[in-house]
DNA sequence: TTGTATGCGTTATCAG
DNA sequence: CTGATAACGCATACAA
């Protein structure tokens, strides 16, 4: 009988306590330690008061399993991996760490991945995840300018679900959950011609996330709504503060002049704040801005941006589920996996505003 | 010789392409896979073209090293734990994505664990991290109100590293990196007294981060120059939009009301500048506001604020140098770990100005 | 009720 | 130069 302390062990000495060493401090084989600890509850062929006396020594070790050990077993990992358009997109950065408490909730640990960190191209991003063997991927904001990447996850032997990704838009490859953009974009048009604006412009920026969907959807408001498009009234810019800058600009000089501007997330509605501000174009008075997604600091703007809300905390759990979830949805409809969309609400402050009378026609 | 196709397997399927796979592909056995693919480059005693066919193959069948299996034989798990203290703050979001890069430049991933996701009292928060063997674990965030946490922590088989603790604090049980408090404050103040102002009021969060070296240097810096401290100008606020709010009106009813305010974070003075522009109080005209951190948003409020930019490249990588060096510090210097100290520059924006002349005295 | 043996995918230490 | 073989820590089928 060579009972080897494995804690003692020079080099490494990655694992403190095993199972060996507790059954070793026990008098009881490793097998009938970890029956303990597992205890299914219920109809184990369970011991009698050895459990106790293991339980004592394991807590009295601090005994902790070794996860490498149980994923080489099959187990699941419970590691969930997210893979971020942009950590630094600070609509992002709150939504991660819901997701994290989501996970946790159900005893998931939550593995980072900027999409921005491919230091190297060879190094496909799905290595990094697939790697580690996460039980399911997901994936924060649209991803479409990573084509390998999709499609290495598609093939890959995870469960993948997509937010924010766009949710309408056909031939998703994932489940995705997300927002009902029409549905705000809707809300927010209401809003405005409800109080008289008819140019209204829209600042978005190009293949990012739903954006593409709330250009489409701001158009057919318009159609819907009998309001001709004006030519240059649908501006394209990075999704940066910076980047509505450099929007506002053409968007003063055109003739008319829109009233109104209907932009595809805070940022860029905070930036065109600002930058209205800079150009002493008064906000609400002579120009409206509405954002998406209602992030904090919407509340704290001066004035205070009226912006489409995001359920995030519902948006996550509905993710989590899915991606922990029992249910292999692959198995079911592969041309059409489920997708989950929530309602956005309107919050009305202090960045809109009806025209003046004078300003109709 | 019974070589089972491991691939084959239906239940679990975890592991899609294993060495054995390869070893059975290419006629040789395992072992020599493992030695062709692990590769030290130099001084091994390689094959000839063996080599080449078996790496032809792994690529072929897509490959990948099971890095479970790799944690067990003691190799590190190239992953770096990181508690964040609140992921909804704003500064918060992107520095870890800067973290997420800054490490997968050395190849690691970044685990997440949002210190709030404590749902369970007894589930210490270290066991998420610790159980998941992270060769590493940054602390994103003053963590002092989770003794446990740090005790645990301390007593753990890890190296550790803390961001944004409070550098100066005696007695940290671990390596820090940070900015200089006390310099960031200077320059603030003194960009504020060079301007005239000598009635400044100081709004920090209680026990937060680097919060309470700030108002230290902050009164170190009224007691150098010479200026009484005014009762009431110190106020401590949750670090959010909405604390500020309650720590604006005091402010303002007292007298001599103060004519400028240092604010400890960004997300206060921007939470600021919206109270006194909902007030009725001009910013920068009756009163000057500057923050602490410079996120992305500083530069977009209305008016810009003036701020004590934080170097969170130089620091995230300044973390993850420490996290994964290969030096142990706590061999070398148990009592008084290493600190890494950056300073921060002040960028002045239009939220400060200096008092009219008959704003004096 | 408990102990023994086996294998998960790797790496490392042996022999050959 | 290469092929067996033994761990790593854990779970489980099987034997006692």
């Amino acid at each position: 009988m060579t009972v080897r302390r494995s804690s003692s062990r020079v080099t490494g000495e990655h694992q403190l306590v095993t199972m060996k060493d507790v059954a070793a401090a026990a008098g009881v084989a490793q097998s009938t330690v970890s029956r303990i600890l597992n205890d299914a509850p219920g109809r184990i062929p369970v011991s009698d008061k050895t459990r106790e006396r293991v339980r004592a020594i394991a807590r009295e070790l601090q005994y902790r399993p070794n996860p490498n050990a149980r994923a080489l077993r099959g187990a699941p990992t419970m590691l969930l991996g997210a893979v971020v358009r942009d950590l630094a997109d600070p609509f992002f950065g709150p939504a991660i760490g819901a997701l994290a408490i989501a996970a946790k909730e159900r005893g998931y640990s939550v593995m980072l991945c900027d999409a921005r960190a491919k230091t190297n191209e060879a190094l496909a991003l799905t290595a990094v995840l697939e790697e580690r063997q996460c039980d399911a991927i997901v994936l924060v904001g649209d991803m479409r300018d990573e084509p390998r990447l999709i499609e290495d996850l598609r093939r890959a032997n995870v469960r993948v679900v997509a937010l924010w990704y766009g949710s309408q838009r056909p031939g998703r490859p994932f489940p995705t959950v997300g927002v009902d953009n029409r549905a705000g974009v809707r809300c927010a048009m209401d809003h405005l011609t409800s109080g008289g604006h008819r140019r209204i412009a829209f600042v978005g920026a190009a293949s990012f996330g739903d954006m593409e969907e709330r250009r489409t959807a701001y158009e057919e408001y318009l159609a819907s709504a009998g309001i001709v498009p004006v030519n240059g009234y649908v501006r394209h810019v990075p999704n940066t503060i910076r980047g509505s800058e450099f929007a506002l600009s053409p968007l003063l000089r055109l003739s008319p002049r829109p009233t109104a501007i209907l932009a595809a997330s805070d940022t860029l509605a905070i930036g065109l704040i600002h930058a209205a501000s800079v150009r002493g174009v008064a906000v609400p008075d002579q120009l409206s801005i509405v954002g998406f997604d209602d992030i904090p600091f919407a509340a704290a703007t001066v004035p205070g941006l009226t912006s489409v809300k995001m359920p995030i905390a519902k948006i996550v759990a509905a993710a989590v589920e899915i991606a922990v979830g029992e249910v292999d949805w692959r198995s079911s409809d592969v041309e059409d996996p489920p997708r989950v969309v929530f309602q956005p609400k309107l919050i009305v402050r202090d960045s809109t505003k009806a025209i003046a009378p004078e300003a109709y026609g």
